[in-house]
DNA sequence: CGCGCTGCTATACGGTTGTACAATAGCAGC
DNA sequence: GCTGCTATTGTACAACCGTATAGCAGCGCG
């Protein structure tokens, strides 16, 4: 009984690495629980550590949470667009790479989409995710901004407002990842490349008339329809429910 | 003393009724409270019933999160149907105004998306609301068929298949939708339209190579490069999360 | 080797959750 | 008007939640 094989209770790690594995952890949890995954028991629990320790590493639970999406998303959009980068190629292979990578399988992981319906849920309640969010949105529509900058200096390719269509690149990619990490069978992943293949080739072609660089504002957005007299004055209300 | 108003303690009502106000106060809870709405007790409250009652009246608090998620998805789905049917014009013309009942205001409520991320987040758990999200989304899906074929047959719109079309148009309205509702600053619900419009504009325009007829699969989807190497055998992970 | 800083554990607390079940009472039918 | 069916209530229960806090213990430093 003289040398016991005495592990010892805990190991002790630097604030910045025990940060860093709570993160992970928290990661972890959500992809695994989904919304019941957010608790400070089972992250404790999946990162070998006490519930109290996250309280004492993160002032509170959303906190820890705003930070874990900071990293996902960021995490996420760099392999993005590295995997888009990683060709020397042209810009409409650039973002064709893009969209591959968007709809890669481990994109299109369902516990990868549990973690983000918690994000989203969180945006309402807590200031500090709603930044996350902000940011995040900004830098993937930023990325989008840039391949789409790139494109329309290529030769051929009309003149478009970059914001818009980055939205709207933007809104179909999360649309179609949404469906298809809720119900893997509506369409396979190739299919969703090329839907937005098909967008980038619409925008080329110079089909998106409320893109065109003169048009200001939306209200001149439909361009052929000047007189818009609001035909229904009594509003019939689209949302009947109480 | 003799003529005390005694009110009862409770009103007696049908099973279906019942369930009918139960179904609403449940909505009415998930668009106040988003997660933390799915309570009994907070249902209850909601009605003006007792806890115990939606366990009496339904099998399971799933159950009733399902037939919520039903009545509500038909709902809407029926009055933006009824918004864009409501004038006697072109195709194009309805299938605007189907836009226009999407980005209205009250579908818009940042309660309503919240109620959406509740049910989003119950598809992974529960079969039952799984089956309602593949039957509402199939609804969803055969509505746009509907409006996009009434569009096909108009003279000089070119054919194209209508699944992919109905399936990229409504990745497009669901991701809009979301990031208004998320962050209504981020553009303004005009804007959301005139981007839809766009779409319209470039499939009318035949722009969209992906859903010409004659294009069996998505492996042929893109048109011109036949010959896809697969280039990096090594293949880089996406998402170099663990 | 031993001191001491502090990362960390363990527990307690008041609150919430879903489910179960016995008791109550509205109300319809006779 | 009384009776009986059953919708409804109220409570009990065990499990879980986030936070606060007192004290243990790893481990660097002297």
């Amino acid at each position: 009984m003289a040398k016991e094989q005495q592990t010892p209770k805990f190991r002790r790690a630097a604030a910045t690495v025990r940060r860093e594995a709570l993160i992970e952890a928290t990661l972890a949890c959500l992809r695994k629980y989904g919304h019941d995954g957010l608790s400070v028991r089972r992250i404790g629990a999946e990162a070998g550590v006490s519930p109290g320790l996250i309280t004492h590493h993160f002032p509170s639970v959303s906190t820890l949470i705003a930070t874990a999406y900071e990293t996902l998303s960021m995490s996420l959009l760099h392999s993005i667009e590295h995997h888009a980068r990683e060709v020397d190629s042209s810009p409409r292979e650039r973002l064709r790479r893009f969209y591959e990578a968007w709809f890669a399988p481990a994109l299109l992981d369902p516990g990868l989409f549990n973690t983000w319906l918690v994000f989203w849920s969180m945006i309402s309640h807590d200031a500090g995710v709603r930044a996350v969010h902000d940011r995040t949105y900004a830098a993937y529509r930023a990325a989008l901004e840039s391949l789409l900058g790139q494109l329309q200096r290529t030769g051929g390719v009309p003149a478009f407002r970059l914001r818009p269509a980055a939205i709207a690149l933007s809104a179909l990619l999360d649309g179609l990842w949404t469906e298809a990490s809720i119900n893997p069978r509506t369409f396979k992943p190739a299919e969703a490349v090329a839907l937005c293949e098909d967008w980038t080739h619409a925008l080329c072609a110079g089909a998106f008339p409320s893109l065109h660089p003169d048009t200001g504002g939306p209200s001149r957005a439909s361009g052929r329809r000047q007189r818009r007299p609001r035909p229904q004055n009594r509003r019939r209300p689209v949302l009947p429910i109480a």
